[in-house]
DNA sequence: AAAGAGATGGTCT
DNA sequence: GACCATCTCTTTT
């Protein structure tokens, strides 16, 4: 599989209702050149959040924090995860419409020896969370509201033609206590 | 192998 | 003052 000839995803990919459009991002590309380095990792697992959802940050409408996650889609929505971790949200629907989804798991297509001195961890911990994979993007919070299909961006989202799986696994979100009953996180196949 | 707990700070009530 | 869209380390089976 080669990256050459990968190309940002198209933004009207993005401008339906999340929990439809978090599988199809499923097999797409995040590439992020931050500090100069290259670090790539195609996507393997995925939440959705609505306004509708108790558990998104924007059941409760916009505020200072949130207020990417109204604005247009493929945007990114950077936020910090219990006072230490950051993650990250590619920003999906029409404008205005405050959802997004939340990106949980890569496999590391290139720049592992990269990934492997901001986590030092074994391998296959490299990028397996939502936190570990922002450390290992070097993703932060001057990322937030940044556009993930320009060419000019530090971080992006790239589609190599590697099709969605057509039967991703589904199940309920992760650490989240509202909201539980929506089966919202989307994988592709393999150890969970 | 699994379970428990602490870290740590922004956001919202 | 409570609540986290998490991770890592320590303790226990």
């Amino acid at each position: 599989m080669s990256l050459v000839g990968a190309t940002p995803i198209s933004r009207s990919m993005l401008g339906g209702e999340a929990p439809e459009v978090a599988p199809l991002l499923l097999g797409k590309i995040l590439a992020s050149s931050v500090g100069g380095e290259r670090v790539v990792g195609r996507i393997i697992e995925v939440e959705a959040y609505t306004e509708a959802d108790p558990a998104s940050h924007t059941f409760r409408g916009p505020t200072d924090r949130n207020r990417v996650m109204f604005g247009p889609p493929g945007h990114l929505y950077v936020y910090l995860s219990y006072g230490i971790h950051r993650c990250v949200n590619v920003v999906t629907g029409t404008e205005g419409s405050g959802q997004a989804v939340l990106i949980r798991a890569l496999e590391l297509l290139d720049g592992v020896e990269t990934a492997r001195r901001r986590r030092a961890r074994p391998d296959r911990e490299l990028a397996d969370g939502p936190g570990k994979l922002c450390k290992a993007l070097a993703i932060g919070a001057e990322h937030d509201g940044i556009d993930a299909l320009a060419r000019s961006s530090d971080v992006m989202l790239l589609d190599d033609g590697v099709p969605p799986p057509r039967r991703p696994v589904t199940g309920p979100r992760i650490g989240i206590s509202k909201g539980v009953d929506t089966p919202w996180r989307f994988r592709v196949s393999g150890p969970s």
